[in-house]
DNA sequence: AAAACACCCTGCCTGC
DNA sequence: TGCAGGCAGGGTGTTT
C-alpha cells in the first residue's frame, strides 16, 4: 500500500530516470480510475505529448511530474497502483491503464488492478488545490503545530493522523507504527495526547525516515519504479503482527477495527489514558 | 460544521 | 477442487 515512503522512493527513482526526457505519446486503457472517473485525456495530453520532463516532485502521496509545458501530471497510486519504467518491447502487465511513451524505447506505465488510483493535471503554482495538510518531514510539522492540532478535537488520535487534510502522507501502516513508537494508544482522544506532541512528532519522522531508507514497505504488491520490493516490512513493530509478542514487553500485539480499518497496537506499551 | 460511514475495485486467502 | 465470502484500505461523496 503506497504511503509517503513508498511514493517518495518512486519519486526518487523517476526523478533519476525521467528528468530531461521527452514524452512522445500517451495511451489509456479507457477504463475509469478512482470514483469511476475517466481520465481527462486532453489535459494530460497538453502537459505530456511533445513536452520535456523537468522535475518529479511529491506532495503527500501524490506524484507530480512537471514538464516544460508549465504544469504537472499528477498521479496518485491509490491502494494498488504502481509506476514502472520499462522497455516498450516488454509485454504490458494486466491492468495497465496508462502509458507515457518516452524516448529511446522507454515507457512509463501506470498499472493499477483495483483502479483506486488517479491521474490528473496541475498548473505550476496551484499545488494547494490538492488540499493536503502539512508534510510530516517538513519544517511545518513543529511540536507546536502538532500540539495545536491534537488540542482541537476529541477524535481518536489514529483517525486524526490518517486525515490527509491535517497531516499528509501517513497511511494505516505508518500511523500504527508511529503511535507505537510514541507509546500512545490509537483510541486516545486527540486532545488528551497534547502533552505527547514532541514524542509523537519524533516517532512519525523516525518511522517515515527509516522506511524511506529501506525503500518502502512491501506487504503485497508495492514495488519501486524498477519493480524491486522494499525492505521496510522487516522492521515493523506492530502492523500485521496480531497475536505475536511485542518486541519490548512481550505482550501479544492486539488488533482492533477503527472506521473500518485494522489497527495494530501493543496494549502493554500503549496504554489508554484513563482521563 | 465536524464526524461517521458507504462506496469504488480486484486479488488473495480462508473455510466449507 | 471450486466457490463464496471476508479482507485489504485511500479518498471522496453522502449522511448524521
Amino acid at each position: 500500500m503506497p504511503e509517503l515512503p513508498e511514493v517518495e522512493t518512486i519519486r526518487r527513482d523517476l526523478a533519476t530516470i525521467l528528468t530531461g526526457m521527452r514524452i512522445r505519446s500517451i495511451w489509456s486503457s479507457g477504463k475509469p480510475l478512482r470514483m469511476n472517473r475517466p481520465i481527462d485525456m486532453a489535459a494530460v495530453e497538453g502537459l505530456s505529448v511533445g513536452c520535456r520532463i523537468v522535475e518529479v516532485m511529491r506532495l503527500a502521496k501524490y506524484l507530480l511530474i512537471y514538464t516544460d509545458a508549465g504544469g504537472a501530471v499528477v498521479v496518485h497510486l491509490g491502494m494498488s497502483g504502481n509506476l514502472h519504467v520499462e522497455s516498450e518491447r516488454s509485454p504490458r502487465a494486466p491492468h495497465t491503464h496508462f502509458v507515457w511513451t518516452l524516448e529511446r524505447g522507454r515507457e512509463l506505465r501506470f498499472v493499477d488492478p483495483r483502479r483506486f488510483g488517479s491521474i490528473g493535471t496541475l498548473v505550476r503554482g496551484e499545488e494547494e488545490s490538492l488540499g493536503v495538510g502539512v508534510e510530516p518531514l517538513g519544517p511545518q510539522l513543529s511540536v507546536r503545530y502538532l500540539g495545536e492540532l491534537l488540542a482541537q478535537t476529541r477524535r481518536p488520535i489514529k483517525t486524526l493522523l490518517l486525515d490527509q487534510k491535517k497531516v499528509a502522507g501517513l497511511g494505516n501502516i505508518y500511523v500504527c507504527e508511529a503511535l507505537f513508537g510514541a507509546g500512545i494508544h490509537p483510541s486516545t482522544p486527540a486532545y488528551l495526547a497534547q502533552g505527547n506532541a514532541a514524542k509523537l512528532r519524533t516517532a512519525i519522522r523516525a518511522v517515515l525516515r527509516k522506511s524511506i531508507a529501506n525503500r518502502g514497505t512491501t506487504l503485497r504488491d508495492y514495488t519501486d519504479a524498477s519493480k524491486r520490493s522494499g525492505q521496510n516490512q522487516r522492521t515493523l513493530q506492530v502492523y500485521g503482527r496480531e497475536g505475536d509478542p511485542c518486541f519490548y514487553c512481550g505482550n501479544p500485539i492486539a488488533r482492533q477495527i477503527d472506521s473500518n480499518r485494522s489497527t495494530f497496537f501493543c496494549p502493554g506499551c500503549q496504554p489508554l489514558p484513563t482521563e
